[in-house]
DNA sequence: CATGGCATGTAACCTGTTACATGATTCC
DNA sequence: GGAATCATGTAACAGGTTACATGCCATG
């Protein structure tokens, strides 16, 4: 799974600009995938070259002219060939996490305001989806339906998960404190 | 966040072989971070050299000898230097969760055998959660109990989600079915 | 006798990010 | 007047992976 294979999947359903598919991965893609200008215009234009999409120039009036890229029967049979080769494990790094998994070594106010801060992301998160599933659910794919509900999920879930967590940590405080 | 932050944290409590930390990695930290020996070795030896850590050779019979790195007062404050910078945002990359997105471009059946095949290998995983949390429950901080219990309960979660969303589709295949 | 655990390390390669460069229009 | 939206693109750099190279011992 590179950029590319993504790229070509945003293509079978209609032609998009740059642009575009940047916004596509900020929306919907952003809980399982995410890429920089500095990777989508480069892989376009190697893309183009391959013969795996087309690129036609729109001029407009009043703001930038735009290149919209358009799937060819090549790049249909390369997707093919993606969508069924071996899948990968998932590639997780979270700094959260670290820093959260090494809290012991920094002073407790810090990790316990670090999580809220962590909560108030995931809440403004959940919000999102939630959001973006209720605009979106009746164009979507029932497997494009499961994806935006284990992002939902999950989200929910680990705003419990802190919730928890943050209690019994300023429980832990508050024992101190009475020493 | 970079491989270095995560291995000082690792040599915070004792000193580690590279091998020791890539087994750490594999084990609890799989969850939400890893790095190959080809990352390993050479960040140990960097910071080596940056005066971070330093090594001991430690000569074994039958079997090979091996490099004891140890932290020192300069990688203690580098670790919290890094403790105290900004958090970054996680980083998520999901082959599976793509293939999922963009389901409706192959067989229904490829994508429930897929599911399938991401269920058994989730209650694989959180198998391996509930062992290392009982395992490990009694020598961990709270933050790191934490750590697991996210992990565990998004696992849990991921698995009703993929329960969810495989009788849906096999429901859909039914009426197809049907037609 | 083969597999897996112990143990270290390098070189070639891939993939991606950040920062920069440009510039008009619309909304607040 | 300043920020956001639309829109494209590059160069330098960072950070990592994969495959290879080595080799002994214990277990089945």
């Amino acid at each position: 799974m590179t950029s590319q294979d993504v790229i070509l999947g945003m293509l079978m359903k209609r032609g998009l600009t740059g642009y575009e598919i940047k916004h596509l991965l900020e929306t919907i893609f952003s809980y399982f995938y995410n890429a920089s200008y500095g990777t989508i215009y480069p892989t376009l234009s190697k893309m183009e070259k391959e013969g795996l999409i087309t690129k036609e120039s729109v001029l407009q009036e009043g703001r930038p002219n735009k290149n919209i890229f358009t799937i060819t029967d090549l790049g249909k049979t390369h997707f093919k060939t993606y969508m069924n080769s071996p899948v990968l494990a998932d590639e997780y790094k979270s700094d959260r996490m670290i820093r959260l998994y090494f809290g012991e070594f920094v002073e407790r106010e810090v990790i316990i305001s670090s999580l809220e801060l962590d909560l108030a992301r995931a809440n403004e998160e959940l919000e999102r989806l939630e959001a973006n599933y209720k605009l979106w659910q009746p164009t979507m794919s029932p497997t494009q339906e499961i994806c935006i509900q284990i992002g939902i999920e999950n989200t929910a879930t680990l705003i419990q998960t802190l919730t928890n967590g943050l209690n019994r940590l300023k429980h832990i405080a508050e024992e101190k404190g009475d020493e």
